[in-house]
DNA sequence: GGCTTTATTATGTATATACATAATTTTCTG
DNA sequence: CAGAAAATTATGTATATACATAATAAAGCC
């Protein structure tokens, strides 16, 4: 490999996952420091860190000031999975999308569950949303809302019966960070209902809390119709 | 906001955020062009640089030549979830690891899911290895494992009796990308006996295929045990 | 007006240089 | 020889400059 064939951290990113991938350079191996590589490649330094610090984050290389950078040992695989709102999720598949508010209550005790993964007293009351949205007129997915009126005192003058909660959220109640939990349930009660899924049926759910700052803004369970996945690549 | 508080491209990168969050720069909003910022922040083009292409590549803001960069309409969060070899994932949460290989079979005809996964004909003879790995001696995952010893001959040579399918795979089949897929389905037959799940339970389920470039190294389904979740930030 | 050609502009990236920072290795000291 | 201090080294980052590239806006032309 001579020098000069290289004219973007991009090609240097790829010259270097090759030789990975090569077994050139071996898992636990500390590679040639940046300076080396950087002649070797015919470019400047700090083009050699452009690729390796990409490659750190995706955790293939681990880098240590001064011991230098290696190969990881166990590369860590990371999937990265888009949560996008419902009403695109399914339009995106190109579907048609529809929403159906089922319930809202303006002060219902929050179940345990919720209460938890926002960090209150089992039974505190929340303000609570129940709704269905549809693919092509087919059940996709039942949304469970709790919302924190203390956080979000807008919420509470929203009805929610056109605009799902998921989405009058994501643009009305900005957050800092958020949790995300991927579970395999069974279907029961409400959801199995009108997910026309049998009592007991696998559901795949996710449980999302968002905050902003130290304050939880909502938690939402999602179940999704049977045989939904998510895919993605690694 | 004076000049001169910014001394990295990180401290940077916090006060967009502060500024997407505090909806100063709302969704679909074009903000200022680097230069400007740079001049705004008291440091250098590059910086500013830095600071947003790690903000674009997280998804939250979409920028694209002469238009400019603009905040993300549907700020679609990226849950990254880590994949990790199945023995550190149970040892990080401070478990004991235990691996028991079911059965081997030298070339039995592969399941619809796995050739579909693999892109090959439903019934191509594979190399085909079911284990269990477990958590302090109680069931954790089931491995159902489909290996294409066209693409990985050494691995006719190995029995998978010490080290896992999963493992090996890992530190001596390096891929190019794969796919991955998260789902609920109900346990049954063999993974259920193995999980303690009664049939029809919900299981978390994760099936993923590895490539070498365009050859298919091994497809598998991990069948984790009831109840298991998977957790990640946003 | 509608089409093509030509600026213009914002981002993308490379480079040389300089200094900061963290970790290791060596040297010094009691 | 143990422990502290100093030197070394690889990565981390900032900066000014330069040019590349893509997308848009403007100008020119029929």
């Amino acid at each position: 490999m001579n020098a000069g064939t290289f004219r973007s951290w991009q090609s240097i990113q790829q010259e270097v996952l090759r030789r990975i991938h090569a077994r050139e350079w071996e898992p636990g191996e500390v590679i040639p420091n940046e300076a080396d590589l950087a002649r070797e490649f015919g470019c400047a330094r700090a083009t050699v860190n452009r690729a390796l610090q990409a490659l750190a984050e995706s955790g293939l290389l681990e880098r240590r000031r001064k011991a230098g950078t290696r190969v990881a040992l166990h590369p860590v695989s990371k999937a990265t999975v888009n949560v996008p709102v419902i009403r695109l999720e399914i339009e995106e598949r190109g579907r048609s999308y529809g929403y159906e508010r089922i319930t809202r209550l303006e002060s219902a005790p929050a179940p345990l569950w919720a209460a938890a993964a926002m960090g209150l007293a089992a039974g505190t009351p929340l303000l609570h949303v129940a709704a269905l949205h549809t693919a092509d007129g087919a059940p996709f997915v039942h949304e469970d809302r709790w919302i924190n009126t203390d956080t979000v005192p807008g919420a509470a003058q929203q009805d929610f019966r056109d605009v799902s909660a998921n989405e009058w959220l994501l643009t009305n109640a900005p957050y800092t960070h958020g949790d995300i939990c991927f579970a395999a349930m069974a279907a029961d009660g409400e959801p199995a209902l009108r997910l026309d899924a049998s009592d007991g049926a696998p559901l795949f759910v996710i449980e999302r809390t968002t905050w902003d700052g130290a304050r939880a803004i909502t938690a939402v369970r999602l179940s999704y119709a049977p045989g939904h996945s998510i895919r993605t690549t690694i």
